[in-house]
RNA sequence: GCCGCUAUCGUCCAGGGGACUAGGACGCCGCCCUCUCAUGGCGGAAACCGGGGUUCGAAUCCCCGUAGCGGUACCA
């Protein structure tokens, strides 16, 4: 098996371009197949070189390895004019100067529903002749038959005036000459199957499809995924927050995880599985589970899996990743207990920075909570916290606890000044854990700090 | 307009003629745990797009309608 992920360099790699790499991905290793990476950068206007860059730097961090490429389609102008002249020769294709106005007076003419036939010029775009009989039928590995019948067809263009060839033409080339076997990819190519197929029989019979042995290379076997959408079931965009894979690795989320969820949008292992690790999801992944309907992009799913992710990590890894991320060192300690409560990497600053550089500023914090009762509470839990006993998680707890005990209130009105007068803030991770990480001297130099505050 | 694809809880995935009183997960609601936020545990609400047909029997098969999406570029 031999498969490809094809994108076009026209911008950052968007989730659903992830998911079908992905999932061309999940195919090759569960087949024991290759997978071939190919920039599809014919149209020079809209592919830069930047793009590129973006896309292999997002595959790498998705882990996601392939085992031939980058080709970058542009490279292999040289062949596709071989091809194309080939086809011209063969009777196969024609040049026309016919513009979109042409065709539309082709239509009104002929009915809406035939498809446009040019008269072959001397010059101009070189079109495909399409049979004016019968139809080709996709056998699509998710869909099954779609006929495509040819009266409906317009005779497509498949390069420019100048000879530069267009994507429907330079794909299917390309398939052919890598010995693609399987074509894999959105639902959005579907309509354009017929014409790619009907270029590989032209190509076949002008008989340039031949491998070095001289032997004809099989048509390759079509799967095509249903699409990803945004919640509001629209085209995925930057108003639906992370659509790019970079997008996603700068909100905080683990490549395992995003490649969990990915492969949850729009294939199911069967039965009630949903936390799969990457080695479960080739082993079990194949097209015929595959669901035919477009999925929405719900990123409150991504978080809760992602949490599922960071709790089951290893601390020194998640430590590592979480330092990576932020660009922190030393922060294992306070990785450790914020773990259980984080759900991204981007989480854990806003949750235990403070413990690290100092409280920050919420006024409204200090005022609910550093105001009467509460800062008296907070000046009996400094001389606790003064004379405990020890100073680790269960020496603080017990030295607070009596501080509760000793004022006869709810263990709420002790710990959350003294949490606002530590942290600054009313969220942080559990009140003993961080007053042991801090130490005695910085904990009570914080306090004395929020006590002289107003 | 034309051509094509799709249609099960708000979302994702099961179920593919009788096992459906339609299952699991996220989210939501409630309870428990609890120092905040979380985590964890328990419970709950929540769906077969509409209409015909086939059949003893339809979420499941067929047709029509509707809706969503895609294609219809000298874009990919």
């Amino acid at each position: 098996m031999r498969v490809r992920f094809a994108p076009s360099p026209t911008g950052a790699l968007h989730i659903g371009g992830a998911r079908t790499a992905l999932f061309n991905w999940l195919l090759a290793r569960h087949a024991g197949g290759e997978l071939v990476l190919r920039i599809e950068d014919t149209d020079a206007e809209r592919s830069t070189p930047e793009n590129v860059e973006q896309i292999l730097d997002a595959l790498q961090w998705l882990e996601l390895d392939w085992d031939e490429g980058p080709i970058l389609q542009s490279a292999r102008a040289g062949r596709h004019r071989e091809a194309l002249q080939a086809l011209l020769d063969a009777g196969h294709a024609y040049r026309s100067n016919a513009t979109a106005e042409d065709v539309k007076e082709y239509k009104r003419l002929h009915g809406a529903d035939r498809g446009f036939r040019g008269e072959p010029e001397s010059a101009g775009a070189v079109r495909l002749h399409v049979p004016a009989d019968g139809a080709t039928v996709v056998h699509d590995l998710i869909r099954g038959e779609t006929r495509f019948e040819h009266v409906h067809l317009d005779d497509p263009v498949i390069a420019r005036a100048d000879g530069s060839v267009l994507y429907n033409f330079a794909v299917a080339i390309d398939d052919l000459d890598a010995g693609i076997t399987h074509v894999v990819r959105g639902e959005d190519h579907l309509s354009n199957t017929p014409k790619q197929l009907l270029v590989l029989e032209a190509a076949r019979d002008a008989g340039i499809d031949r491998s070095e042995d001289g032997r004809q290379t099989p048509l390759p076997l079509y799967a095509h995924l249903p699409l990803l959408h945004g919640p509001d079931g629209k085209k995925l965009s930057k108003r639906h927050g992370a659509a790019s894979v970079q997008e996603l690795r700068d909100a905080g989320y683990l490549p395992e995880a995003v490649r969990n969820y990915l492969a949850l949008l729009g294939w199911g292992a069967g039965d009630d599985a949903t936390v799969m690790s990457t080695e479960e999801l080739i082993e079990r992944f194949t097209l015929e589970r595959v669901s035919r309907n477009p999925a929405r992009f719900d990123e409150t799913k991504l978080r809760w899996l992602n949490g599922r992710y960071i709790r089951g990590m290893p601390l020194g890894e998640l430590t590592r990743r979480i330092e990576r991320f932020t660009g922190r060192e030393g922060l294992q300690d306070a990785v450790r207990i914020s773990q259980e409560k984080i759900h991204t990497l981007a989480d854990f600053w806003p949750l235990a920075g403070s413990l690290i550089d100092g409280p920050v500023e919420d006024p409204s914090a200090r005022e609910r909570w550093l105001t009467g009762d509460g800062r008296a509470a907070l000046a009996d839990a400094r001389a606790a916290l003064a004379g405990a006993a020890s100073f680790d998680e269960a020496g603080v707890g017990e030295a607070l606890a009596a501080v509760v005990e000793g004022r006869a209130v709810k263990p709420r009105e002790v710990y959350q000044p003294l949490r606002v007068a530590i942290t600054g803030s009313t969220v942080s991770p559990g009140i003993f854990e961080s007053i042991a990480l801090l130490g005695r001297e910085e904990t009570l130099r914080r306090i004395d700090r929020a006590l002289a505050g107003d």
